[in-house]
DNA sequence: GACAAATGATACTAATATGGTATCATTTAT
DNA sequence: ATAAATGATACCATATTAGTATCATTTGTC
């Protein structure tokens, strides 16, 4: 039961290293270097957070990445989202019909709450915390 | 990304069935009629959670399972990782060989924080609280 | 302009997890 | 003895995750 899967996890480390470089453009070959990751992987992770505009490409020689945005406004929750989707706790499906129960369901009303709780703390985490050498 | 998967949910209702109904015997076959849920797969949920001493089992004529323990001491928590594995945020995984900078690591402590959170929620939710028709 | 160095786009494969079914063995109330 | 139940297991289908490979396009440099 993980909540973070391989492609989130290497896009942030992909991420905090351009964060923590400022704005110098890193090529793909750099960050396999540094991070030690399958380079066709990688890639295409970072064509797809280029897409969602959290990073800049360079095309041709001397190209690569840098973030696109700061470092303040990029946030865990949204790296996830890219990669693993909305965030969903429980669809509370029985199978194809509307739950019967939904409007009096206390395990529903529960378990949104704690949904809501993880996209609150995941929303707040930002790269910028994340590299600071700072508690918290 | 959904926190919990379609045996875990199969489980909740059931065992939220069972605590209401106190300590009934309860055939497969209720349940089944009861929350529209696949026959044999039900079966191999409950079979699980009898295994793990949750429930009770009742073999042959007029058998079923009822609740093993008090409704107050069954949480969201156990039942999620009977069928799901120990809860893991992040593996912190790069490839084979063990994170180089897992001492230092914000984002590594950011996560665990959060997964411990998580964990804290959970396991507070007792079967009982899931049943009641008070608030929170 | 030729060329090399980079990313863009896309299609493919392999491994694992999830969701579900089927079958036979065993136990037990009647 | 028999029918009604669970126990144990093996199997199958689909989706997701993880990873690879290939060719097209862009761009700096000689
Ligand atoms: S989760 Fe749907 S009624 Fe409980
Ligand atoms: S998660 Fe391992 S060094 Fe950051």
């Amino acid at each position: 039961m993980k909540l973070i899967t391989r492609d989130t996890s290497y896009a942030l480390h992909a991420i905090c290293y351009l964060a923590k470089e400022n704005d110098r453009i890193i090529s793909v070959d750099e960050l396999v270097k540094e991070l030690k990751v399958p380079r066709a992987f990688i890639r295409k992770v970072l064509q797809k957070l280029n897409k969602k505009g959290i990073l800049k490409s360079y095309k041709g020689a001397h190209g690569g990445f840098s973030l696109n945005k700061k470092a303040k406004s990029v946030y865990l929750l949204d790296i996830m989202q890219v990669f693993q989707g909305p965030f969903k706790l429980n669809e509370c499906v029985f199978k194809k019909k509307a739950c019967p129960e939904l409007k009096k369901c206390r395990l529903k009303k529960k378990l949104d709450n704690i949904e809501d709780y993880i996209i609150k703390e995941l929303k707040e985490i930002s790269l910028k915390k994340m590299i600071s050498s700072k508690k918290l």
